[in-house]
DNA sequence: TAATTTTGGAGAGTAGTACTATCCAATCGA
DNA sequence: TCGATTGGATAGTACTACTCTCCAAAATTA
């Protein structure tokens, strides 16, 4: 496949595409000669990752070549790999230092996360990252119960253990890292959708001026 | 209050408060005189939330404009307004013509969400945000069953339920509404952090290699 | 064979976002 | 009185993600 087929392919043009090569978030095809190269279908196959990363996931160009890292790198195991793909998906927010509201937030979720019994590492960015929403809430007068976190937490295990449980036990290192990627990047996405969607169905029926629209028989 | 403690007590340097002034995020301090203002603990109100919803809630400035104007608009109803809202915090990604795989996404979260029986309107910008992550999973070869959408969902609606049971009978409109922002810009940020931490913890429990760390009691 | 097109490679240019810095005259506070 | 502060305006900066242009070599087409 030439670069132009490439670009047929994927939708994707040349100029984004050498783009793409230079940042190094896809591999060189193979030259054949001075001014031809040749790539294959795991070219097209990686473009489209790096395109559904960028466009559906959100992701910075630097954390998507922060994931691509990880998952090629053939040196660290499994359990390994996918403990870094988390850090490398998730950007580290910086933490505010001599904040009070901040550090009782940090104690909050920590308590929360040790309470569950959850098996994350201290300096996972998501840690801080709950804890910056957490801190942001009180701060603005809407502290957060913790009942409210847990129930945030037993939803988002559910919907966790959904994710793991697809990986086949057949499936490959590759196979496997790459369908992480793709969960964290883009069924984050669908999670945060599906959040607020049913944030405006409750809402609706709870506010909802009375005769409009029919009711509704059953909720999620 | 004058600017310099505007900035003070908020940690907003005073050139980033006079540039939100110009954008329209902040509104101006009532003006005592050719070159004082006088602003008031509303403006340092504004201005935290307006710094969560960018800092914390990664809104772009464009977003945060769309979401005051429909909070300080006292024109449209409660119920109407928190429908606007919804609109004003997610950005409407645009969908692609001619393209098959998207149509059939669309066709099951759709059906996803009529069966549920969710009251959202046709045109809320997350069912496309849903369609496009589902349409994704799909074309790089990971399709999402229905199984895991409905827990997707269920998940979502107990996260939800919690959000909106927060609100008080005796809040007023304004109150309503900010914290319905705070909950669609933050707490969407706490439950993606979980979302994410939980993954770790079940695929940890699932890849880890044997007898690394101990044993855990109970998953979230 | 000649003319046209395509390619890889490199560099410069562009559009958008979110500030940040400078300047100014008026005016405030010591 | 005099340095500091303010509002208002304009210009400049840093970063991201492309997009455009140019080039000579090579491939394709006439």
């Amino acid at each position: 496949m030439r670069i132009s087929e490439l670009a047929r392919h994927s939708g994707v043009p040349v100029a984004t595409i050498k783009f793409y090569l230079r940042e190094g978030l896809l591999p060189k095809g193979e030259a054949t000669s001075a001014t031809r190269a040749e790539y294959t279908g795991a070219h097209l196959r990686r473009l489209r990752l790096v395109r559904a990363l960028v466009e559906v996931g959100d992701l910075p160009l630097s954390r998507v070549r922060a994931v691509l890292r990880v998952v090629d790198d053939p040196a660290t195991d499994l359990h390994r790999a996918l403990g870094t793909l988390h850090y490398a998906v998730a950007d580290d927010p910086p933490a505010p230092e001599d904040d009070p509201g901040w550090d009782a937030a940090r104690r909050r979720t920590d308590d929360l996360l040790a309470g569950l019994g959850w098996r994350v590492t201290d300096h996972a960015p998501d840690r801080r990252r709950l804890t910056r929403a957490v801190a942001a809430m009180a701060e603005l007068g809407r502290p957060v119960d913790d009942g409210a976190l847990r129930a945030y937490a037993a939803a988002a295990h559910t919907a966790a253990e959904h994710d793991v449980a697809r990986i086949g036990p057949g499936d490959t290192r590759e196979e496997v890292l790459e369908y992480a990627v793709l969960v964290s990047a883009l069924m984050e996405q669908a999670m945060t959708a599906l959040h607020r969607l049913a944030r405006e169905d409750v809402s609706a029926t709870r506010f909802a001026a009375p005769g409009e629209r029919g009711e509704r028989e059953r909720g999620g």
